[in-house]
DNA sequence: CGATCTTACGGGATTCGTAAACATA
DNA sequence: TATGTTTACGAATCCCGTAAGATCG
């Protein structure tokens, strides 16, 4: 039977406060003899008085002078609570931490993350730029609330909202052969030499094991680390490449030409990895919608044309 | 219209910790559609969902995640406050804190402080032993809830309770003819050499005053800081003393022996000083009781019958 | 189909406000 | 006497519980 309620502790902060009844009824909008009950019905809750009336004056007994910072508190923690959720459902504050794959996290998210942050400017936003199977770890086990990645295939703890293909295109320099053709083999563009990526990406692995099967021999002649030295390389002369179309912007500016590669068209699924049966936050929510809502201009971007 | 109530807290905590309505119902005493408005409501009132409830599994949302230990730690206090008033008022717990003149906290004060602690073994009791016009400040200025000590007269801030008349008694050794009188007067009295006390004390400049008042001249052969000093002195043969009755008890138990004083008898009212308009604890209140009940075994005890 | 949450609605308790009574300075 | 609190009572509100509906596994 121990019920106490918020509202008590309101009336009795306000009549300690104001050492009135009657002052006390219109900051906590209450008519006295409302007021009065209400005091009274803490008091029995308690177990003893906490003003002593003398209806000429108000004066806190000695329990309820302990008392009346404790229920200050209480009160000022409530609010504080009531107002952090407010304003993070509002957006006015929170967070967002997501994980996406270099290709895409240097590619497309810096623009919809300017999007977002027009619309909710006091959200911040955390990347986590990691290769796309540690995308998918952080989405599993919680560290991120949305990846962008490649589609991990069959997780049954993971919901894969798909965006656009993300296939291989060809990297040449300006004057190379391939550069006047519309699009080219994969048996062409291997002719040259190769400039592949060192790390331990999913897109060297992916493109070896593929063209592997395909009875195809890659010599790759150059390693790097960075996308953009692959750039730089092609541009040089050095060679050629194949890269996720999600980097031709990045290609062009450094100067390479990219053209199609075909035989075999290599094309994975890109798209927003978040946990089944945890739900996102609001401010998640609207980020992954903001992304979905530019599927059709991603898909674009990542075209030739 | 920022409203909302313990009980929703409670409901919230229930279901996120149980993860489910059904079993949640139990916790709180409410029937589950009693529950899912009160969640509900809640969520109306922080402008979002807490939780993500798909009629099979329920799972806090990234907001309710953060919100959950805040609820938690609000509900946690409550209780704790709650408790705590409890006990104080049940006397399970709490302190009185009380100042008395120094023949009162050293004769009858511990025999009620004794009684009133076996009513109360929970309560922990502060004796201040002051001189009687410190009494009255520590009381005046909030620093104790009571004091015992003469009445101190016309304060409109103070209330006294009268328990007694204090006065002085004559104080001879055995063999000492005033011994086999039934009283003595002061004159007869300041024959012999007189020991009083050195202290700032209030009984000193009383009977100087006083005496002087009357013509007699008083000639202090001895000078002490302790009431036992006195005893020990009378006891030796070394003179006479006059002390409050209230030490009579100490002068037998020293050997010595009372004597009723008259021209003038000199008395003063001692009794129970608490501030106006500041009620006391439950706990003072009841010590106040208790001493105020003994107030005639107190007369008693001050007689030399 | 079964389990679980949500919506709809009637009954009941709580609580509110107006008016009168009461108590102190 | 005047101010301010408490009690009395009618009324509105809010909240709960039963029953029916909806949804997901």
């Amino acid at each position: 039977m121990a019920n106490i309620t918020l509202k008590q502790l309101k009336a009795f902060v306000a009549v300690a406060r104001t050492q009135s009844f009657t002052d006390a009824c219109i900051q906590v909008h209450l008519s006295q003899p409302a007021l009065s009950l209400a005091i009274k019905k803490l008091e029995e809750e308690v177990g003893g008085a906490l003003f002593s009336r003398t209806t000429r004056a108000i004066a806190l007994t000695p329990e309820g002078e302990e008392f009346y910072p404790v229920a200050r508190k209480i009160l000022q923690d409530c609010d504080t609570a009531l107002d952090d959720l407010n304003q993070r459902f509002a957006m006015n504050r929170g967070r967002v931490v997501l994980a996406a794959m270099p290709s895409f996290a240097s590619s497309l998210l810096p623009g919809l993350i300017r999007e977002y942050r027009v619309l909710y400017p006091s959200v911040s936003v955390t990347v986590n730029d990691v290769i796309a199977e540690d995308v998918v770890d952080m989405v599993r086990n919680g560290q991120v609330e949305v990846g962008v990645t490649f589609d991990p295939g069959r997780f049954d703890d993971l919901t894969f909202i798909p965006l656009f293909e993300d296939r291989f295109v060809a990297v040449v320099y300006a004057q190379h052969p391939l550069a006047s053709e519309e699009s080219v083999s994969w048996q062409a563009l291997l002719e040259d030499d190769f400039i592949t990526l060192q790390q331990p990406s999913s897109i060297r692995l992916l493109i070896e094991a593929k063209l592997r099967q395909l009875g195809m021999q890659v010599h790759p002649e150059f390693e790097t680390h960075q996308l953009a030295t692959i750039g730089r390389m092609v541009v040089t002369g050095l060679g050629v490449s194949a890269v996720p179309s999600l980097c031709i912007g990045q290609m062009r500016e450094q100067g390479a030409v990219c053209r199609e590669l075909h035989t075999p068209v290599m094309s994975r699924p890109v798209g927003i990895v978040t946990r089944k049966r945890y739900p996102l936050s609001t401010a998640a929510r609207s980020l992954v919608d903001i992304i979905q809502a530019s599927a059709d201009r991603l898909s674009q971007e990542v075209k030739l044309t």
